[in-house]
DNA sequence: ATGAAAGCGCTAACAG
DNA sequence: CTGTTAGCGCTTTCAT
């Protein structure tokens, strides 16, 4: 029982004393080959342990039923939940899945790039490296017409796919729930804003701004990445800016939460001083205290119906280039952290 | 330039009047070839636009270059710690990596090893569902001498190799740091107990009282899993108990987040009246207050670990059986939540 | 309804 | 140092 020659149709063929076309046939529920047939090899290949080869299969076919990822960062929450999005979709349609992780490095990205082409994957889900500006690595799916669809940004890559929230949109939600709490000075904490899902959430808070008349200050405005420290100084920063902001929107809840503490720290009340809202509905939000208000971000069903989408279009139920972008619905969740008015959102 | 037929190694020969097998033999840099024929090769290739065909070559080869990865659940912060350790071994060591997601389910581990038997992965990397306790999913890879390695676990499956920390030890270590600082009535949370990883902590734990004569208690210790809901209730119960437990071991540090928010939305002191310590070192610990002491999970070095433990074995390095346990090193990570005697630890 | 035969692109003996 | 040859296992016309 062991170790054992694989079985190939040939062996099921020999035993059966048909060729291998019908075993090939039979194998695919192909119905030109008799009902009994068909039942007869099923049963033998069960029998004697038989597994298609997968490569033998793709090398004639041209395809591998693979779908690659690039992952801009996999140390991250948010693609996480993305990710088992994407694993859920493929499970379901017979796909594989290649994950590879740019380690939020464009180098990195160019370079998975090229693995996955390598690979022969059927088609491509990315999220992009903050820093990626180039689509240089991308040419070679787009001259090969295999399918690419980008989550949470725009690549500006024509008959590519890409799904993403409504970013401005969310920016200007948040802002505005400041307002409405009562803010008129408000700060803007947020990662490199070369990144389009952090200008345009920076692009709503103008927006929102601008709407409620709120003269724009751009010493309000503070770039750091969403590291522990960087998100201190941040802090430190709006905490030395004279008036004090009376609230603050930060692009993600690992530095909204980061704030929080430093404001704490230093005497000052979330939200009574100072309210803040962040972005993602990390667990995080929930366990600190004040609970953290926020933006959910929909990883998982943004996953999901990226790697729906390239199904489809692999299994050609989709015109490639007939869609060109999918915005996911989000919604704000107010919890204590913003909530300078007093009003429970309960 | 577009969609044009793929180029082969055939169209290389044809192109420089020499016979396909130099040109394979030259693209793997075969010293056998003339340095000037290689390099003319080389050349061709490269202009030509050719890339070679994995499944010809795994077809021909019997191997794919390639790791399956089952990740116990993908929505994971230890587990995404892990992958990006494989994923670095991996891309080093020119291994694709599939990533396959069980969800916590048993069920769906089985399905995703057939799967990526299948795929016919050179090797496995497995983190087994809590419960997983059938091992018979994996009985096809050991059949065929595919490498398995367990990464948090021992699976109890000859030739198999586990990468684990000393989890006993971790459990006694953090335990006793709890003794040390004064406590004498310690409560343990954990996840379900018939997950070796739990359990073995729980020993640490029994041995720590043990060792300093602390009487066991057994309705000092809750299971909960480390959903919020469960937590919750499990701090609940530690709240009920007469007297006030004045210690609290939990085995993750989610949990341990949310039975202090619990202790605290209570009156209950942290840690003044209870002194908590988690596990694993998730970036939570940081940013609740008090900030969370606990046993760093070092992740990212036990993917690392358990790549390269595999890669070495694929490569002939490592005698398969020669080795079955790897331990990785932790360390205690104190901070507030667990200081209940004053001494700072800087 | 089934079979024969040709190849998908690559590699590894075995010869020269 | 290079070429010839024979497959790896499967699918797919084209016949029958």
């Amino acid at each position: 029982m062991d170790n054992q020659k694989e079985v190939t149709i040939y062996d099921i063929a020999r035993n059966l004393k048909v060729s291998p076309s019908t075993v090939s046939r039979a194998l695919k529920d192909d119905p030109t080959v008799s009902k009994k047939t068909r039942k007869k090899i099923f049963e033998t290949a069960a029998q004697m342990g038989y597994r298609s080869n997968l490569f033998a299969r793709s090398l004639r076919q041209q395809s591998t039923s693979t779908i690659g990822v690039i992952a801009f960062d996999l140390n991250n929450g948010v693609m996480s939940s993305i990710l088992s999005g994407i694993e859920k979709i493929a499970n379901e349609t017979g796909y594989g899945v290649i994950i590879t992780d740019s380690s939020l490095s464009a180098a990195k990205e160019a370079l998975n790039a090229e693995n996955l082409f390598q690979r022969r994957v059927d088609g491509v889900i990315a999220s992009l490296a903050p820093d990626s500006k180039e689509r240089d690595h991308f040419k070679p799916f787009i001259e090969k017409h295999i399918p690419l669809v980008f989550i949470d940004g725009v690549s500006g890559i024509p008959d590519s796919t890409s799904v993403i929230i409504d970013n401005a949109m969310c920016g200007y939600i948040a802002t505005t729930h400041l307002i409405e709490q009562g803010c008129r000075r408000i700060a803007h904490v947020t990662p490199d804003l070369r990144h389009d899902i952090y200008s345009l959430r920076y692009e709503g808070y103008l927006d929102a701004l601008r709407e409620n008349e709120i003269p724009f200050d751009e010493s309000l405005v503070l770039t750091a990445a969403p590291t522990e420290e960087a998100s201190e100084e941040a802090a430190k920063k709006i905490m030395d800016l004279k008036p004090l902001p009376d609230g603050v929107f930060v692009s993600n809840d690992f530095a909204a939460a980061v704030c929080i503490r430093s404001f704490l720290d230093h005497g000052i009340k979330v939200p009574g001083d100072v309210a803040v809202i962040g972005f993602n509905n990390d667990v995080i939000g929930k366990l600190i205290s004040p609970t953290l208000s926020t933006v959910n971000y929909p990883g998982k069903e943004m996953g999901e119906t990226a790697a729906r989408h390239l199904v489809n279009q692999l299994k050609g139920t989709v015109n490639i280039g007939s869609i060109s972008t999918l915005t996911i619905r989000t919604d704000l969740i107010v919890r204590q952290s913003s909530l300078k008015n007093g009003k429970d959102p309960a």
